[in-house]
DNA sequence: TTAGTGATATCC
DNA sequence: GATATCACTAAA
């Protein structure tokens, strides 16, 4: 079953975890098709998180996270790394879900890069979309939570805050 | 531990 | 226009 628009219109602490476990999958071509099944995400919600990029309000940059759920935002970091997000949540309600890990491909620039997500795919639809879409194979790991990473600058409550889920090895 | 890398926001 | 910042990785 592939998810559509309507799961991304919720809470992105209700989509986050539900992520967890599900397959992105991403096709190149008519031959070669990539499944990575999701391991780690983590929530930036709000203009109030000041680990979100929409903290500083809506620019050009995060416009997107103020528009449609069910949309990819594709970020370079560090000039050299693509990290995945969806939008979640209703419209003007900023808010995503970092894909943080897979369960091959460890870390979110090393997910990009295996499934060749880079810029063109911004403010694109991660449903409907004949190059990449997430399916629900039924499959439900165990959870656990901790705080996100790599947002030192947040300050204490945001960097504390455990909105990073992870799947629990068995 | 540190270098590499470039888009974005912010300050002239 | 310039510069400071940054949700990372690989090599050592």
């Amino acid at each position: 079953m592939i998810l559509q628009r309507d799961f991304f219109e919720r809470d992105a602490l209700v989509v986050a975890p539900e992520l967890i476990g599900k397959i992105i999958v991403r096709k190149l071509d008519d031959h070669t098709i990539l499944r990575e099944r999701i391991s780690e995400t983590e929530v930036y919600r709000g203009e109030e998180d000041k680990a979100c990029h929409a903290s500083k309000g809506k620019t050009q940059r995060t416009k997107i996270l103020y528009g449609e759920s069910g949309k990819i935002y594709v970020y370079l970091c560090y000039g050299i790394h693509w990290l995945m997000n969806i939008v979640t949540g209703e419209r003007n309600n900023p808010q995503c879900v970092l894909i943080r890990c897979g369960e091959v491909h460890n870390g979110p620039a090393k997910l990009t890069k295996y499934l060749q997500i880079d810029g063109n795919f911004n403010d694109q639809k991660i449903y409907e979309n004949p190059h990449v879409w997430i399916e629900d194979d039924g499959f439900q790991p165990e959870l656990k939570t901790a705080p996100r990473v790599g947002i030192d600058y947040a300050g204490d409550y945001w960097r504390d805050i455990a909105w990073r889920y992870i799947a629990e090895k068995k």
